[in-house]
DNA sequence: TCAAAAGTGTTTATAGTACACCCATGG
DNA sequence: CCATGGGTGTACTATAAACACTTTTGA
């Protein structure tokens, strides 16, 4: 017996990306402008159709490059949603997909041709269909993420300060964490360089600049720990 | 401009279960005998297809049932494998679920005329397409799971001994544990209570049952904590 | 000279780990 | 009376948390 698949039902399976990025202050992320019907001129999470002779990685990758221009990112798939009627116009199962990516980096990519845009997470507006409950689902995975893994390098320019740091953290975390108590644990951790430049933009003093230790990062990604902050 | 919807490609979409269970001494997964091409005989999780009037939770609970007679269980959404020729018929998704059982509570259900079995972890037989890449992701997820969460209740007899559920932990995070340090452990998550009656199976002496406090696992199930074993 | 951010250590509390002996009972 | 699993506690170590003052320098 040969089960008949061409018995079974196709539906349509969309892949929805929600990228956060960091500008030294709010953790934001990136929305666009439909401009299609239905929901035509809402925002939206970066989505888009799966084709027949991809992966589901590969149309999230594809996805963004064509909706946002941005390249070159590595995102991780996080839950499959399936309400019946979550996309009005037809059944659609939508995979979400999350990234963090430094603002800075892509800020070219996302010229004005595309309808982009960042938005501080306090002040997102309203998306369509299922995505907000999307996003509230990457945000606590990310949160959940940033105590177990080390987290950063993603998200801010090769050469950052400590501060810097210590405000990603409280930016995803959603909370004041004590400068000390974090430069002793991030330094326990092992994982930065301190360089001998200082950035003096921010104080009179200046602060050094530190960069991630690629290899030693690496190493801490594929064990976990537990940040407590 | 209405978006063609019907320009873009349907998929099948398959969801497959991990169904571990505990024999108070291995922890095992349940499989099916596949009656059907392709892979006729062979051994593999137990999945089916979603249909369009339904969500991915229901399609799991109603395949498991269909499948194993097994009903009345919470299935948790984990992964969806997307590779282009994982099913060699047709381009097939599939979004896996796993859930935890109590062998015993589901002995009657899992009756002759159902093609299910239960295999020690260690002696699982090779399955199927991407199968036991499922089955791994799935054992990981649960260990990690089981540190951050308390877990047992699903697994074992409504009565316990504390032996038990070390051997339950043993099996899941497949190591040993310190008797004493495990005890002090169970007990300060305070999510057990401690019966009159003694276990006299296992021991001349008879040992202590004990039950979950369901108010307090499930607080406990809220907020993630963390174990260390 | 002072404003503004950088940098730095100690103490206390909590949680984790390692470890060994006596107890109760049925056979 | 003894074999078997049940039950119990302490000392040590590591990590987390709370907390405040001095340094630097450009304006």
């Amino acid at each position: 017996m040969l089960k008949n698949y061409s018995a079974e039902d196709k539906v349509l399976l969309a892949v929805d990306c929600i990228i956060f990025g960091f500008d030294n202050e709010d953790l934001k992320i990136l929305l666009i402008k439909r401009d299609f019907e239905p929901e035509k001129g809402k925002w939206s999470l970066i989505g888009g159709f799966l084709k027949k002779n991809e992966t589901l990685d590969n149309a999230a990758t594809r996805i963004l490059h064509r909706l946002t221009g941005v390249h070159n990112i590595y995102m991780e798939q996080f839950y499959a949603y399936s309400e019946v009627d979550r996309d009005p116009v037809e059944r659609t199962i939508s995979v979400s997909y999350y990234a963090l990516i430094n603002i800075e980096n892509h800020n070219e990519e996302l010229s004005e041709h595309f309808n982009a845009k960042w938005f501080s997470l306090s002040k997102a507006p309203k998306l369509i269909f299922d995505h907000n409950e999307m996003l509230e689902k990457a945000i606590r995975r990310l949160q959940r993420k940033a105590r177990i893994k080390p987290i950063g390098f993603e998200l801010l320019p090769e050469k950052f300060t400590m501060l810097q740091l210590q405000k990603l953290y409280e930016a995803i975390l959603n909370k004041k964490i004590d400068k000390r108590n974090f430069i002793n644990k991030i330094n326990s951790l092992d994982i930065l360089i301190k360089l001998d430049e200082k950035d003096m933009t921010s104080s009179t003093k200046g602060s050094f600049l530190y960069k991630f230790d690629q290899e030693k990062y690496d190493d801490k990604l594929m064990s976990d720990f537990y940040i407590k902050l």
